[in-house]
DNA sequence: GATGAACTCCTTATGCGGTAAAGTACTGAC
DNA sequence: GTCAGTACTTTACCGCATAAGGAGTTCATC
């Protein structure tokens, strides 16, 4: 399930997000009193979601929980797409908080903290991860994570269009890494079925089907051999164990490349 | 919708994918001639995907283009799922005839070469992007994407575990980004909204709700006033732009930081 | 040439999903 | 008391994957 945000009525969602506009109440309306509230909604869609993922979040289940009717709910939000749009801020702010408070360390140390506050607030709630940024958000607490980052790395000297590239670069990676394992959990807990059990029965069967395995991919034959692919701890699904590596890596290697891009001093590069 | 590879009876699943024992006919079967077959279903489907999304790939969908019930596809593939990981690998070969054609260049142009492809490839098939890594699909051709570039990296004097870290850090930071892309033609595509239209009515409706928004962040506007966010060519969306400027940049400072690990020794051995 | 097994494909039904539409009950203003 | 506006409910529609069972087709065998 992929979620487009901004569909509805982008007044109504943007004075939302951005709480403007909620005063309590000038007039007295007529009618009963709601007994429920955005915010409360909001926080019991968020906790549907990180509960049971994404898929189980539904308007019925989110009213279940409430002891109301999936339809009650629109009398808060007008739209699932709003709810999710309202969740993704919501959960934000929680990173958000954690990331202001590392831009006083160095550049290094402070994009790496945040690098890692993204990856466990990405496992905390996984569902952020399957909401898409071709229309985002806007909201508030977004863009208290985007300046975080933005401020550390503008002390470190960068321009504005390589902290743009930077910013784009680190989240995508981080995400995209988190995702494999964040599904991972997800799948386990979807299928019943742990990581190694699965794994043993699929390659057991790659061997049975691909006799010939070892000499159409050389290369990842030779690196199986020496341990590329191994299991360094047991207790921790290997997926999980190789998308933290790997982010380890890629984040050190990119921080390497961005440094060279502080200083004008220097060598021209080469192609 | 995120889809669970390799839910079903591995063995059938993973003789499909490998084409084992896909012989003809060693003696004809009582019963009528299957009018179909599971590379017809999956070429279908594929072409469903390509023209519109994975949200609109159902069961029906491909039926009714190859004039069958949804009901009748299961005669060829067990599950939608199975399915699924038949288009993901059956895609993936058009993949990896571009990467292996680019392996004999210099490392840096071939590991371009080989994200450039990446790129380009997913946007031709966004849907692939949709398909979960956390239980990979372990079919033939995504294993030669793999290998391509395990090869270059391997000539280039990298080590069995960096180029393990290497590719993730590749291939996730070039599907994070080219995600973007494909998403936002995708919501273009859904809402009948243009990008630019969109993002004026929500950027409205920012100023407004948020008069703030230069004191609260700070970094941010500077980095507006200073272009890091500007259109460079009208004709083109700003997303789309924008994430491939993040992916030439990312690309370049990945690239760097590789190659400081390469063994000291590392010139490009060719064969 | 008839029979039964194996096979393809169909119709039907179940239980999910978002949400449109319309109805009910409550509350305050007049 | 009447009316309007609101919160919430029930019902309904359409689309989804797929389970279950049935109908029609073709072969090996007798």
């Amino acid at each position: 399930m992929v979620v487009y945000a901004g569909q509805g009525d982008a007044r109504r969602s943007m004075a939302l997000l951005w709480r403007h506009g909620a005063e309590p109440t000038e007039h007295p309306t007529p009618g009963p009193k709601p007994e429920l509230s955005v915010d409360l909604v909001v926080d019991t869609a968020v906790a549907v979601a990180d509960e049971d993922g994404m898929a189980a979040l539904s308007m019925r289940a989110v009213g279940e929980r409430l002891g109301r009717s999936a339809m009650s709910l629109y009398t808060y939000v007008a739209s699932k797409n709003e709810l999710v749009d309202l969740m993704y801020d919501h959960a934000f702010a929680e990173l958000a908080d954690a990331v202001e408070r590392e831009t006083d360390q160095p550049w290094r140390a402070a994009t790496t903290a945040w690098a890692e506050h993204l990856w466990r607030f990405s496992l905390r709630h996984p569902w952020t991860l399957q909401v898409s940024h071709a229309r985002p958000v806007l909201g508030p607490h977004e863009y208290r994570v985007f300046e975080s980052l933005a401020l550390v790395l503008h002390r470190a000297g960068l321009g504005p269009s390589d902290i743009r590239n930077a910013f784009g670069s680190l989240f995508n990676l981080v995400r995209g890494l988190v995702r494999t394992s964040a599904e991972a959990r997800q799948a386990q807990a979807a299928t019943g079925m742990a990581e190694d059990e699965w794994w043993y029965a699929r390659s057991s069967q790659l061997e049975e089907v691909a006799p010939d395995f070892d000499t159409r991919f050389p290369t990842l034959t030779a690196m199986a051999r020496d341990g590329a692919f191994a299991n360094d701890d047991e207790d921790e699904p290997y997926l999980e164990q190789e998308a933290w590596q790997t982010l380890r890596f890629g984040l050190e290697a990119l921080l390497d490349g961005i440094e060279r891009r502080l200083a004008p001093t220097g060598h021209t590069r080469r192609d």
